[in-house]
RNA sequence: GCGCCUGUAGCUCAGCAGGAUAGAGCAACGGCCUUCUAAGCCGUGUGUCGGGGGUUCGAGUCUCUCCAGGCGCACCA
């Protein structure tokens, strides 16, 4: 129920809409000043009274009824009570029908969305640099089809340029079949950087040479980079289980090589494209942006170039509402572009594009520098988590039985966790001490606290749940209550603001309202009508705390 | 030089399309396990919300300007 506009609904205001005045109402910065209140000063002009003697004439106006509890007027506030008991009942039954979809919606229902997301390069192993756009993009994924959009999941490849050419010239020269298969990734990677840090003018040459090989379609060149490339999906494979992250598309650049050609047709049919120092480019000087590069002098496309074919892919095949690019804000500049260029081709969908950017990961030494030895691998940082959280439950709970399944949800939670919890855009200095933290805001602290409202709920099986008759909630539950009936509005605000940070603190501050009621008020021995409110509460907490961790990607153990 | 982003407690950050005394966590110190998992709870302290103008009844939130840091700005992606 829309608290909001039903409170606006009772108030009369001449010459102010219902609508402006639930636009108008806020939340009271203490919850005993009331749920909701309303602002009066900005009707003073209009009706040339004081805002105190208007708080006072429509709190004299308006009758409380079964939904509004209490009306006050406070230093020009019109403040509202709701009736915490019908609250309390509406929200426990909305959660147990819809259980693991409680928060979902249907707003979406017909639309489609594609999310460009994680897009790893072949030969290329996973550094934590690469987590926000996996772990973000992902979290997008499943909140859109939360909210019953048609999603499609997009890894963009980064499988095409001439670092293709210079990994089979440093694997004809030093490399070995045998090690190759069984060094995976790590092993094609080194042969990469030994060839950036050793090759001679002579191997650039035939790197070169291997490149266009590779573009004409020659059998052995193509061969070698299929295989690098299967080598590096299997590998990346494994970590997005692992993330349980997922895709629908592994599409890259190489996939957009043939369908170039006609966008820049129709660039030239259009009259957008110029030729510029050799190179042909669509001026953007009118939009206060340096031109955007089409094609090299040389003839060969550009970044840019595919980035447009593969929009035009993606509109056609998806015919998607809206299609978003989990990519650094480093890339800023590259998207405003692509999306002019597309506005000017008079695509009425350039609107429809959004660049979801994120800051950057560094290290406490400085930016990551794969020449240097200077990173810090994902599957490192997972696993560090894992053996951590594991060492943990053998300190804590040495006789849980699945310890290695709990500390796997635990240690991946936690790294999940660690990068979704604050605004994306924010750049991030990794620290093995902030990941390896499991206190305070923390994925962790939310398990802990599923964990804690599971053993309750175990131990109570059998016992009575019924809920009284006349309920009376203490703060510490209707604080519960209402973080709980606000679950759903959290979700759509994540997908409005590309946000899944707004979860990942909703579920936190839902732990801390459970936490601090668990310590405050006892379940099992409390008196029969309030020990059934009070299971059911755990159990609406437990559900949706499941359901906030689940659209991050983070699953729940029961025990821990 | 131009453009975009960031600047809130010692540290890391929240702050709902401006609203009532600015909040968490970490770190520090002090309490709480014979009673629902102490990966927890409670308490103590700190803020020129980067500086300065402006709009407004009201600005951390909008606007202008300055300062500091990050990123980007033609043939890499």
């Amino acid at each position: 129920m829309d608290y909001k506009k039903y409170i606006a609904e009772k108030i009369k205001i001449e010459g102010v809409s219902a609508e402006e005045i639930a636009g108008a109402i806020a939340v009271p910065p203490n919850s005993d000043m009331g749920d909701y209140a309303l602002p009066c000063f900005k009707f003073a002009k209009i009706l040339r009274q004081s805002p105190v003697a208007i708080a006072q004439k429509l709190a004299a106006e308006i009758q409380p009824d079964g939904v509004i509890a209490e009306v006050n007027a406070l230093n020009g506030y019109l403040n509202f009570a709701i009736d915490k008991a019908g609250l309390a009942r509406q929200t426990l039954a909305d959660i147990e029908r819809a259980g693991a979809q409680y928060g979902s919606s249907q707003i979406g229902a017909g639309k489609t969305v594609c999310i460009d997301y994680s897009s790893v390069n072949v030969a290329k192993p996973f550094h934590i640099g690469h987590l926000s756009t996996t772990v973000i993009g992902s979290a997008l994924y499943k909140i859109y089809s939360f909210l019953g959009y048609n999603v499609v999941g997009i890894n963009h490849l980064g499988d095409y340029g001439t670092q293709f050419g210079k990994l089979i010239c440093a694997y004809k020269h030093w490399g070995d079949r045998d090690e190759v298969e069984k060094g995976g990734i790590h092993a094609i990677n080194e042969l990469y950087v030994r060839f950036n840090s050793e090759a001679t003018e002579q191997m650039q040459a035939e790197a070169r040479e291997y490149f266009r090989l590779i573009e004409n379609g020659d059998r052995e060149a193509n061969e070698l980079f299929a295989w690098f490339k299967s080598l590096t999906l299997a590998y990346v494979d494994k970590i997005y289980k692992r993330l349980n992250v997922k895709f629908d598309s592994y599409n890259g650049e190489s996939f957009y090589l043939d369908k170039m050609q006609p966008v820049i047709d129709e660039l030239k049919e259009k009259g957008l494209l110029k030729v510029s120092e050799g190179a042909s480019v669509v001026d953007l000087e009118p939009y206060g942006m340096p031109p955007c590069l089409i094609l090299r002098s040389d003839g060969a496309s550009l970044y840019a170039t595919r980035d447009l074919a593969a929009a035009y892919y993606r509109k056609s095949t998806y015919g998607f509402d809206k299609c978003l690019y989990v990519v650094a804000y480093q890339q800023n500049l590259h998207f405003k572009q692509i999306f002019k260029v597309l506005e000017l081709l008079g695509k009425d969908w350039a609107k429809d594009m959004v660049h979801v950017a994120y800051g950057m990961v560094s290290l406490e030494d400085g930016a990551m520098s794969t020449r240097n030895g200077r990173v810090v691998w994902l599957e490192d940082v997972i696993e560090k988590c894992v053996e951590k959280a594991y060492a943990v439950i053998e300190d804590k709970n040495p006789n849980l039985e699945n310890k290695r399944e709990i500390a796997e949800k635990v240690g991946v939670g936690s790294v999940i966790f660690g990068a979704l919890y604050n605004n994306k855009i924010k750049d991030i200095v990794f620290s093995y001490d902030k990941v390896l933290s499991f206190e305070g805001e923390t994925g962790v602290y939310c398990q802990y606290t599923c964990a804690r409202a599971n053993s309750v709920l175990q131990k109570a099986k059998g016992m009575e749940c019924a809920v009284s008759e006349n309920l009376q909630l203490a703060p510490q539950e209707y604080e519960i209550i209402k973080t709980l009936s606000a679950f759903p509005e959290a979700v759509k605000d994540a997908a409005e603001k590309y946000e899944p940070s707004t979860i990942a603190r909703y579920a936190v501050d839902l732990a801390q309202k459970f936490n601090k009621f668990y310590f405050e008020c006892k379940i099992l021995t409390a008196e029969d009508g309030c020990k059934g409110f009070r299971l059911q509460l755990t159990k609406a907490t437990l559900q949706t705390m499941q359901n906030a961790l689940a659209l991050l990607g983070i699953g729940v153990p029961e025990k821990m």
